[in-house]
DNA sequence: CGGGTGCTTGAGTTTGCTCAACGGGCGTGG
DNA sequence: CCACGCCCGTTGAGCAAACTCAAGCACCCG
């Protein structure tokens, strides 16, 4: 299955219907309180397990932030594969983990570090997850998979003080910026630095 | 085992030793910045397991917030058990994916709430989670596991605004305070209409 | 060429932080 | 027993970071 950027792949309260593989491409997680204020909490690239298994209700909303490729499977084949398959069990164990591992890592930022600290963690985090660009010796280029408005609700901030630090990080020519979406970092460590 | 509120029982960086089972008491979860910024990225209440399966690292501090109990296990103990033990691996998995519903939670109070929300928050967490005080009919009694500094450190906050919101709270008669730990909430719907 | 969307920039305001003083509870030592 | 100091929490005043509101720009598409 495929579906082009920005297209709303579960909705929050929804019964889960599904399970699937990203295959490519990035989704975003995300949560919306009452009044309308939205976060992203949280980004799934490929080859990452889409869905909360033993969940009667999903309790979070997924978008594909860009164009993805997903391998989708029915809700009932895959938990019965998994009771069936210890070695499958134990692989999204382990992704739930490593999932916990990044969570708390973004709780750290979100109460702690700066706005200018929150936007070069956000650029670090895409330029570290995302081989498509290429990395190398410091070096790496890559394509923002969000718009401003969900970079902002990814960070806890608003899209002018993203838009701001993002500014200011190319005054300092520590990010070069072709085309709002296009990324070239020169040196990943003074990036790094950055981060608080 | 137990340990008196304080006692440091996992370092940041260390080798995973042992797991544990919190038999009763509140363990608190915390990460540091290298500028020495703290977070508290987690609770854990009874009868929660404590330790990160399959890490060769610990990434997270662990510290006796009340008085607890603990059950300790040696690592290898457990994860020669757990691979012999579907069962007690789907009960590890459940609560793994747990703690991710709830850091997604928390995710999204860090993100999105002000000051004022997130202290209601906090202390409708605590209500809810630790029983031993009480719930009925909407109306809750509870000791805070946690002094204002890790108060502070878990909202993301400093503890002047902690103090500041807190005493908003009593002066709206939505909670009542004796000697600053042992708390009532005479009405939780109103409290829970504090959190956003 | 006009309108729309998404991003940037500026000016003023608000929220929460910093720094500082103060107060109560408690343990220690005179 | 009281005096003192310490720890923890509260409160106040001023400040800074991030938000709000508003204007303007670039790009895309019809």
């Amino acid at each position: 299955m495929r579906a082009g950027a920005g297209t709303e792949l579960v909705r929050d309260g929804d019964e889960p219907g599904a399970y699937a593989n990203v295959m490519s491409g990035v989704v975003k997680l995300t949560k919306t309180l009452e009044d309308g204020r939205r976060q992203v909490v949280g980004l799934q690239f490929a080859p990452d397990f889409l869905g909360r298994l033993y969940g009667t209700e999903n309790r979070l909303g997924a978008e594909a932030a860009s164009d993805v490729e997903l391998c989708r499977m029915p809700r009932a084949a895959l938990e019965k594969l998994v009771e069936n398959n210890p070695p499958l069990e134990n692989r999204l164990m382990r992704q739930a983990l490593r999932e916990l591992d990044e969570a708390r890592e973004w709780i750290v930022m979100l109460g702690r570090k700066s706005a200018a600290e929150k936007v070069a963690s956000f650029l670090y985090l895409v330029a570290t997850q995302s081989r498509p660009g290429g990395v190398q010796q410091g070096r790496a280029e890559f394509r923002l998979p969000l718009n401003r408005t969900d970079i902002a609700d990814f960070l806890g901030l608003t899209i002018e003080t993203v838009s701001r630090q993002l500014s200011l990080l190319k005054a300092e020519g520590i990010v070069e910026m072709d085309k709002l979406r296009d990324v070239v970092v020169p040196d990943l460590d003074l990036l790094r630095e950055k981060c608080g």
